[in-house]
DNA sequence: CGGAACTTTGAACCGTGTCAAGGAACGTGG
DNA sequence: CCACGTTCCTTGACACGGTTCAAAGTTCCG
């Protein structure tokens, strides 16, 4: 077994996301770090399948996955992203079935989801993630039907830079951004072509800087005004 | 008080809608005809706002609503739709806040979402029609990002007449559509202009009926085929 | 009967897709 | 540590779906 997955090295991110999201009580914050049942995703994995049982929810520890819709003539739309500390099956009972098919885009490692105690810091927490998930949901689809190749990066840069802030995965203005250009046409909308071509842009703009899987945005306030970007707020 | 408000007519779609979704039992039947606290909500009406508490949870008994973004510019994105039956604030607790603007496309009328009994019949159509609406979430987003216009509108089309048809409101392959092109053209990332083209197209290809508020599919296999639709199944 | 909201049509324009080919980066095995 | 294949990125020319702008026609409702 590898050192990723038996070490508690690895389930920093997705803890940092959770206290992010409620105050966790001593033993709540204990409880993801040597959590059993550990295990790797290795990079197009399909790690839920459409239309099967969703059985135990599980939690991204580390790496990146999307939901995704294929069509039947080949053309594939990811459907939202799954980061460090999003749970991955968490809806609706185990006798549920997946309603997407989600897969892994980098090589990443999964949990069994802690059970929240009813009332508890965890529970709490896990319905934050819900909510945020919701909201996600419903950015992707304005992005999507509304704006502009260029402002659609902008506007998912922004959102990505701040959900991983969540998991304490940033360093100041940059962040990991791990995908390839294909899959972010397959995000966004676009054609891999375009994205080459559009990320350029940003970058001749001086608003991007993209190198090495590491994203930094040198102006990401002009990018928020040019989309009416907003952080998302679920509890006030 | 309207003879909509005060009759337990108008809440028929509704209930049936409970009905497909969770074996009701005799009482809980009929809790949704003699609910109090109905408001009527007529055309452009806010029925919820981005960043308000939602207050009570509230179903839709009948008319068309939706969840919608409006970008600084005065783009307009319709996220969602909210048709009889729906369940309109229902998310994580009263204390919550709304995480977008839901606005009555049609004249409608609102109750207060019936309180489901812990493991009763109610709690689980609650339960289905939230994993429906995500299904329906997941669904815009494929549809924006990857189909056509044509396609995007007969997608549209056979999931909107799989939805009225849960609540009883269809009649073979006839359903209400009371949209105008423009809130179809919210809906599906378009403008009005192409919309009226595309609904021609379609007349043209015999495949749509539409007049006078009403919808008919003459060809529901083949726009099923054109854009590899399938039915919603939640359960198995 | 009159006005507002909605639908329809045409012509020009433009953002994004398509097709094709070459170049860079990366991992793997020898 | 090099050689090689594979995956990923980049670029150019051209095509096309959808938008924009403008104006006329229709329907609906008070």
């Amino acid at each position: 077994m590898s050192a990723l997955l038996k070490s508690s090295s690895g389930s920093f991110a997705a803890l940092t996301r959770l206290m992010s999201l409620a105050r966790l009580s001593e033993s709540e914050r204990g409880v993801l770090a040597d959590v059993e049942g550990r295990r790797r995703a290795p990079i197009h994995r399909e790690i839920q399948v459409e239309g099967k049982p969703v059985g135990e929810p599980m939690i991204l520890l580390s790496g990146w996955a999307c939901r995704t819709r294929t069509f039947s003539d080949g053309r594939r739309q990811i459907l939202s992203l799954l980061l460090p500390g999003d749970l991955v099956s968490y809806a609706f009972g185990p006798d549920a079935v997946a309603v997407t098919t989600a897969i892994a885009l980098t090589e990443g490692v999964l949990a069994p989801a802690p059970a929240p105690a009813e009332g508890g810091g965890l529970a709490r927490a896990y319905a934050a993630a819900a909510a945020l998930e919701e909201v996600y949901l419903y950015r992707q689809i304005a992005r999507l039907g509304r704006l502009s190749a260029y402002e659609r990066l902008a506007d998912w840069l922004l959102e990505t830079r701040d959900r991983l802030a969540l998991a304490g995965l940033t360093a100041g203005d940059s962040f990991p951004m791990p995908l390839t250009q294909e899959a972010l046409a397959d995000l966004l909308g676009l054609t891999s072509v375009h994205i080459n071509r559009t990320l350029q842009s940003m970058r001749r703009d001086g608003a991007l800087d993209l190198r090495g899987g590491t994203a930094r945005l040198s102006e990401p306030r002009q990018l928020a005004d040019l989309v009416d970007y907003r952080p998302a707020a679920i509890n006030r």
